[in-house]
DNA sequence: ATTTAGATTGTAATGATTACATTTTTATTA
DNA sequence: TAATAAAAATGTAATCATTACAATCTAAAT
């Protein structure tokens, strides 16, 4: 999910040296609409309807070319699946192991006190908890 | 990798309601005693030696009910395989995008700011960044 | 209009993980 | 101790996400 709203796909993709094609602009604009975090298989589910000859691999591709360009972030949260996300901010995320859910909650990471060395070069920063959430806890 | 040193695995292993088998014994040894988060694959080719008859589904059996246990962390760094860590206290993990080596290191989650609710039933919480490590960016 | 690079597609292969049935080991009871 | 039951380990086969690769299509450039 992105916050910042991005008018034109487009001309964003543009900026980051990516040109724009379709199908580019259609996955990034399904990802920046996503509340959830979906997976290669849920993209192209998706748009298939929309764009009936869009393949697996050109989403595979896509997404990969977008991971490399930082503008969308893989998330492995699951074991099987790598998930997607189009807000590059620092942000965690929260998995209920009951009902499966993934939540998104703002985390101060840049205050994250640690030992890594300044030679560390940092590209991507990720929080990631596990637990039962609210409404499964409720029901036991 | 654990800090902490268990004199005796088998009755560690009794003591969180897990059967001491053999196979069980030297895996956690194993996991216990790598610096590195190894894979599945990783363990099962190091103790295939020792252990002839081990088989795959058995290591993939125990590392479930470890992290069941709560025992052993699961680590989502990599994108296709899983792997394993049997120190479950809180520290972080970077994962260099060149050389694909993955580095630990401290930081005090606990007192991370974050806006998740109180109801949130948090059991594992982690940390993982990606970038560039310091021998690596030497190179270029 | 032609050429060329880039983007998309489909098929097939790979490789991690799980399902399930069978065998072996360990614990329990008579 | 022997018989029985429960738990653990094993092997095979299946599933499914991901990638490799070659072919086709599209769009930009000369």
């Amino acid at each position: 999910m992105k916050e910042m709203k991005i008018d034109n796909i487009g001309d964003f993709l543009k900026s980051k040296n990516i040109k724009p094609s379709f199908q580019r602009i259609r996955i990034f604009e399904y990802l920046m609409n996503s509340i959830e975090h979906p997976t290669v298989d849920e993209i192209y589910k998706a748009l298939i309807g929309e764009i009936p000859t869009l393949s697996k691999t050109t989403v595979y591709n896509t997404l990969n070319l977008f991971i490399e360009k930082r503008i969308v972030h893989m998330v492995t949260i699951e074991e099987n699946e790598v998930r997607y996300d189009a807000d590059v901010s620092d942000h965690g995320h929260f998995k209920c192991d009951i009902c499966g859910k993934v939540y998104d909650f703002k985390a101060n990471i840049i205050e994250l006190d640690t030992d890594l060395s300044e030679s560390f070069i940092i590209n991507q920063k990720d929080i990631f908890f596990r637990g039962t959430c609210p409404s499964c806890s409720k029901k036991n």
